[in-house]
DNA sequence: TCACAGTTTAGAATCGTTCTAAACTGTTGA
DNA sequence: TCAACAGTTTAGAACGATTCTAAACTGTGA
């Protein structure tokens, strides 16, 4: 791991920089977070999965270091919390514009580019109400 | 309570031959949440705001029977659940096509008609996946 | 290297929701 | 009318996701 990037920064020296661009002190447990996050491609995941899955890679990480931090990465703007299930939350290394698809049987998001997607006559909400954003669910099942 | 409607049934009456209808048996509890839930306008409720209502109503259901019957309501088609708050479940008696404003801070839905809103460009999904519902959550705030 | 604010952690607590098993009640058939 | 039974309700326990707590730990700047 910490493959040399045509910056010449580590992996990890790059997660670490980009951690205190946003206020957050770099920890052992924030840089192997966010390695895993943002290393790769756009995630989805839960603060289960990512325990499991930072586990599994041999870290040690408390579930509860996790759910702080997958809320300080979201308040940070780092990630996106996506509300399609009453029964966990889901958390979108994609902050651009975009929607979902969601299979609920099997917990996965899939993203919809925000230019494919066009939402049209969404009326004026109430007087003193200001659109905040938004969302599209794409709700689907096995055929 | 009980007032005569046009058909000559009372409002208790046509909840009970609902209720029938959809092969629930109208005990006192069901047909009390029932009351609440169709007799008059359109509404949103969580689980906790019906069972504070129908207790302040003064009738004595328990929470776990507000849960089941929502969702033998919901199931049954009277009821339609919206997915908009990570934290808990709201119930819309509201069936039709349509969409939502969401207010999160107060737990506030309110209907935005079915034809108003209209949503264009959903890509096909992923092979073996077929679309069962677009859900449209507008989120709002106080200005 | 020290001191301290910020962070992590295990475990308890909380919250909405579901389960359990015992008591209760519509309904049906005699 | 009534007994019997399946369907329903209930209190309280249990559950799963999440948050809290308070004590231990660790980056950081001097």
């Amino acid at each position: 791991m910490a493959k040399a990037s045509r910056s010449g920064k580590s992996l990890t020296a790059q997660t670490t920089a980009r951690l205190r661009q946003f206020g957050l002190r770099p920890t052992r447990q924030r840089v192997e977070l966010a390695s895993l996050l943002f290393d790769d491609c756009d995630r989805h995941v839960t603060a289960e999965s990512l325990h499991d899955e930072i586990t599994k890679a041999g870290a040690k990480v408390s579930l509860a270091t996790v759910y702080n931090t997958l809320h300080q990465f979201t308040e940070a703007g780092l990630l996106r919390q996506v509300i399609v299930d009453a029964a966990r939350s889901y958390f979108d290394t994609n902050t651009g514009d975009h929607q979902h698809f969601f299979l609920e049987k099997e917990g996965m998001l899939i993203d919809i580019p925000g230019e494919a997607i066009s939402v049209a006559g969404v009326p004026n909400p109430p007087p003193g109400l200001t659109v905040d954003r938004v969302d599209v669910v794409v709700r689907v099942k096995r055929a």
